[in-house]
RNA sequence: GCCGGCGUAGCUCAAUUGGCAGAGCAGCUGACUUGUAAUCAGCAGGUUGCGGGUUCGAGUCCCAUCGCCGGCUCCA
């Protein structure tokens, strides 16, 4: 073999080797180690990933990529989703096939079918898999002309694949994938073949519209997933019971927080306990808003509809309001806070030195939402925005925004919250002219940048009135939920002629910043109670310590206890039921209260209290004074 | 709104091919006087989500409706 028939490949770790041109990268692997062989799932060639089968005939940067990284496990779980895709066309002849990608945990595949699917037939499915996989047929790629890609889908019925053929691009090239018999349009990469897959489970079925169009029709989908080991499959199936385990609905009914009754769909109600939590949150916002030149103001829930038509929202937002009629005038349920703010800075004429303003309102907004949809508190017809509009000279929007951010930040380090950012640009239902949207995207990306803060893109979902930045929380099982928002806004100002009086004696118009940092006090709430477990820090605890008295003859002194507690303004409840103690401890702990205090003939004579803590156990006793000290000041310091 | 599944006591769940609606926990009453996650006994608790229909007879079958759950779509 010639000189010039050599390759040279890089590696990751920057060493290169030599091998003869036309050499499969399986056999590079191979070369490099059986252990990569077995476990490379695809490789990625100078940035591509593609499958172990393709062959190399010039230099090349190569990574082999196995289920550790994220695009080994998405070509995993797609392999998987057309080993599924062939066993339901082999069970139930005459499925056509539409989608099937990897998703965040696993993949799914969309189906067309006579009959919807039972969760009976997941099982007969799974065990067809089973087969495929065991027979380990190899995954077989070809590349095909696009008259011949149609030719083949349509003698074939595809009738949703020859429709994805002709939407894509003339110049894309088009490639099928085949195992056994099993054809599928697809780009790959996929698997060496089926028998690299180990464990499978095929979790729910579900309807979902052909492209997610309601005007399509409704497919069937199958979700499921894959791993390579049973161990971590059975992992992935424990987290699924824990974020059961979490879910506020039912933690909500069980704590007593809150529910939603028929009587409302959407609407929830916050029973004692929910308020206490409720009112604990709203008291640390308000401090927090105080310390940074915030005032506070509430506006209506109903106005005139006249308002909403100036606003935009009759153009943009009404398939998503409620209106109503007083005497003969047409009014709407407020869905956003701003108009209203916008009313209060109308009020009267503003000078350049008083601005920014900063108006933040714990508005109450109601939106019609789809009755599929709702849930729990994280999604309803009717929430508290921790709302805040920011009035404002040009010249002070970046500075703004970066104080937004930074508040965004040290508000959600007190929960242990941390966040992923995105910014949105400008969605298809939106007003302004495209010199404003820039401007004020850019404001925002130079803000992002300064601080030096990473950001994903996230083009076309903006507010329909301006770009935003949305923070994207991370809770304690991994889970991410939306949340704050800061969206700047140069139009709302010019639909309601917004003004200031600047130093040269002539009306300007101002800038204005909506921000929320909860987002919704509602499902804020919902999102702790999952992030907790219901086991809320001390400072948001709806009851703090509960005093248990051993038998009747330690009431009295219970109740001395419980006055002490409650005089330091500490939540505190106290059992007197006829139990033994440890009945009235295991309802304490279910309820997930901090402390319980056990006091018996001991403690009475010593005038201490026996402590117990929900998560560390018996502390032993100590001086009730010294209890007093340590649980106010955990309280204070809203340590966890 | 759409697709699929499900609504039985406050909660978790039973009830054969259509044949007398039941249990545990919670609640109430009583006994026990208890030392760190469920003491014992008794009592009470229901127009089986709501409305029609089929049937000698419906929790069970059919129709309609409301709600819930999992998705789609949408979003704080």
């Amino acid at each position: 073999m010639s000189e010039n028939s050599k390759i040279k490949v890089t590696l990751p770790d920057g060493n290169a080797r030599e091998y003869p041109a036309g050499i499969s990268l399986m056999e590079i692997a191979k070369d490099i180690s059986s252990r990569l062989a077995r476990e490379a799932l695809a490789a990625k060639v100078d940035g591509q990933v593609v499958d172990m089968g393709r062959t190399l005939e010039g230099d090349a940067a190569v990574a082999f990529l196995t289920f550790d990284d994220e695009e080994g496990r998405q070509v995993y779980r797609h392999s998987t989703s057309h080993v599924m895709a062939q066993a339901a066309q082999k069970l139930f002849p005459g499925t056509k096939l539409a989608i099937g990608p990897a998703i965040a945990d696993g993949f799914y595949y969309d189906f067309d079918t006579r009959e919807p699917f039972v969760p009976e037939d997941l099982a007969r499915i799974e065990k067809e898999m089973e087969a495929i996989i065991k027979a380990d047929l190899p995954f077989e790629r070809s590349a095909l002309s696009r008259p011949e890609a149609l030719a083949m889908f349509k003698k074939a019925g595809q009738e949703y694949k020859v429709e994805l053929i002709e939407d894509l691009p003339e110049d894309v090239p088009l490639s099928i994938y085949r195992q056994g018999d099993f054809v599928d349009l697809c780009m790959g990469p996929h698997l060496p073949s089926t028998g690299r897959l180990k464990s499978v489970k095929l979790m729910s079925v579900a309807g979902a519209y052909w492209r997610g169009s309601e005007k399509n029709k409704m497919l069937q989908r199958i979700y499921g997933t894959s791993f390579p080991k049973r161990s971590m499959l059975d992992e992935h199936l424990f987290r699924i019971e824990e974020a059961k385990r979490r879910d506020h609905r039912k933690l909500g009914a069980e704590l007593d927080l809150f529910s939603i009754q028929d009587e409302g769909p959407g609407f929830p109600f916050f029973h004692p306990k929910g308020m206490i939590l409720r009112n604990e949150l709203e008291k640390y916002w308000r401090e927090e808003h105080k310390k940074r030149g915030y005032q506070e103001i509430r506006t209506p829930i109903i106005l005139s509809q006249q308002l909403w038509e100036q606003s935009g929202h009759w153009d943009h937002y009404r398939e998503n309001m409620y209106f109503t009629k007083i005497d003969e005038g047409d009014y709407a349920v407020k869905p956003m806070n701003c108009p209203g703010g916008i009313m209060v800075y109308k009020i009267r004429p503003h000078s350049y030195r008083e601005l920014p303003i900063r108006m933040g309102e714990l508005g109450l907004v109601h939106r019609h939402e789809l009755s599929g949809v709702l849930h729990g508190l994280m999604r309803v017809r009717c929430f508290t925005q921790d709302d805040a509009h920011i009035f404002m000279l040009p010249s002070q929007v970046k500075e703004e925004i970066i104080g937004v951010i930074d508040m965004e930040d040290d508000l959600y380090k007190m929960f242990g919250f941390d966040y992923n950012l995105e910014l949105s640009t400008r969605p298809e239902n939106s007003t302004g002219s495209d010199e404003i949207w820039e401007l004020a995207t850019d404001a925002l990306r130079d803000a992002l940048e300064t601080k030096g803060l990473k950001y994903k893109v996230n083009e076309g979902d903006g507010a329909f009135y301006g770009p935003k930045i949305d923070f994207h929380l991370k809770d304690s099982i991994g889970r991410t939920w939306q949340c704050g928002t800061i969206q700047l806004d140069f139009i709302m100002p010019e639909k309601f002629d917004l003004a200031y009086v600047g130093e040269d004696g002539q009306k300007h118009r101002p800038v204005m910043i909506h921000r929320v940092i909860f987002g919704s006090i509602e499902r804020f709430i919902g999102i702790l109670i999952e992030h907790f477990a219901g086991a809320f820090p001390a400072w948001l605890a709806p009851v703090q310590s509960i005093v248990i008295p051993i038998t009747e003859r330690h009431v009295p002194y219970a109740l001395e206890i419980e006055k002490s507690l409650d005089e330091k303004g500490i939540r505190v409840e106290i059992d007197t039921r006829n139990e033994k103690i440890g009945y009235k401890i295991r309802e304490a702990q279910n309820q997930k209260i901090p402390y319980m205090l056990v006091v018996g003939d001991k403690e009475a004579d010593q005038g201490s209290v026996a402590v117990r803590h929900r998560s560390q156990g018996d502390l032993g006793a100590m001086p009730l004074a010294e209890f007093t000290d340590k649980l106010l000041e955990e309280i204070k310091s809203k340590s966890y």
